[in-house]
DNA sequence: TCGAAAGTTGTCCATATGGACAGTCCAAAC
DNA sequence: GTTTGGACTGTCCATATGGACAACTTTCGA
């Protein structure tokens, strides 16, 4: 994927992650995007085709570099993989929540803009697919709960993950990684 | 809590919340929401004191009705909650996944809107002790998993039931029955 | 029947938004 | 030193948005 990045066009990028964040997807403007990149409104006309283009990139930058999946990839055994995300849920929630609120702002808007659908879609898919053998290897080799299917625990997992995101970001008190720390004792058996 | 209802205002907090769901909060105009109602744009201004508390009292409305914290508060144990849960979850599938939609974004519109943020907390908070309750019972009675506090087993079970509705809307073949039941087994240990 | 209060409607306005584009700047190629 | 092509900027415009409000209609008790 080519990738023409210029100095101006990442800043862009970042503001509107932000952005995205603060205000919500629907509620981010050209305008607003461009002020907080210090830089004029006709910038964004220039780098990108349009807001959606814009926005959409941004987004997916930010939830490609918040979860390398090449770090999940690396592990061996599912509880390694839920310490990882327990790790990446207490840097989010101890930083700006910045990844929370995108990620779930973009998975919203997906289901209303088929190009970034597809985008977040193969993203989120292939969290699973490594969660998913990760549980297959674990079952196979007696290490962990085999009551159900790989595909039905590492769908489990992705979900409550995000859905403690979620929560977090309402509830900054609640304990989310209690709840993931449970959810680990329990695949344990 | 008195409830001035008209047949007006009623119309236009339907509509409300069906364009939530379609467009996202952000993105849904006080003129389309009359629109959809069959309503003259004037209406709005009469019946709210604004959008956001049109779109706030909307989206209160589709949670509430959708899921009537009585039918939880009325159950024995976490195995029913869940199975109860289930029914929802597919219920809402079936349906328009109205309610996933408007639930979701009315969490996110809820960190930038502290009187909505009291209302949805308040919400949720009353779900989650229900089902503390239902596992604090159930660990009493040794009939489930005892080996996480109920807390982080309620905070668990909202956040997942939350998180598949999430990634459901994102992939219909998803299939989030599995996960529950999945998250039931390893609750029954 | 009358009158007040509540409900409803069409219109107006200040402001913002997204996008377009002509013009400017600048560094590298010739 | 001039040309050239991309990067960048300020400004303009058609359109939309939220909210206000005066005028009009309906409801209903006295």
């Amino acid at each position: 994927m080519k990738r023409s990045t210029t100095a101006t066009r990442d800043r862009l990028l970042r503001a509107a992650g932000q952005l995205i964040a603060e205000f919500g997807w629907g509620r981010v403007t050209t305008r607003s995007v461009a002020e907080r990149a210090g830089l004029p409104h006709g910038a964004v006309s220039y780098h990108f085709s349009g807001k959606q283009e814009l926005l959409s990139d941004a987004a997916v930058l930010v939830f490609e570099q918040a979860f390398p999946i090449a770090e999940l990839e690396a592990l061996g055994s599912l509880e390694d993989a839920l310490a990882l995300m327990e790790r990446w849920m207490e840097e989010a929630e101890s930083g700006d929540l910045l990844v929370a609120e995108v990620g779930v702002e973009a998975i919203l808007e997906s289901s209303r803009d088929p190009v970034l659908r597809e985008r977040v879609d193969a993203l989120l898919r292939s969290y699973r697919a490594v969660l998913a053998e990760l549980a297959r290897r674990d079952a196979a080799a007696g290490t962990s709960f085999a009551g159900a299917s790989p595909q039905a625990v590492a769908t489990l997992i992705a979900a409550a993950a995000d859905g403690l995101f979620l929560h977090a970001r309402l509830d900054p008190e609640l304990d989310s990684a209690a709840a993931m720390a449970a959810l680990r004792s329990l695949l344990a058996g």
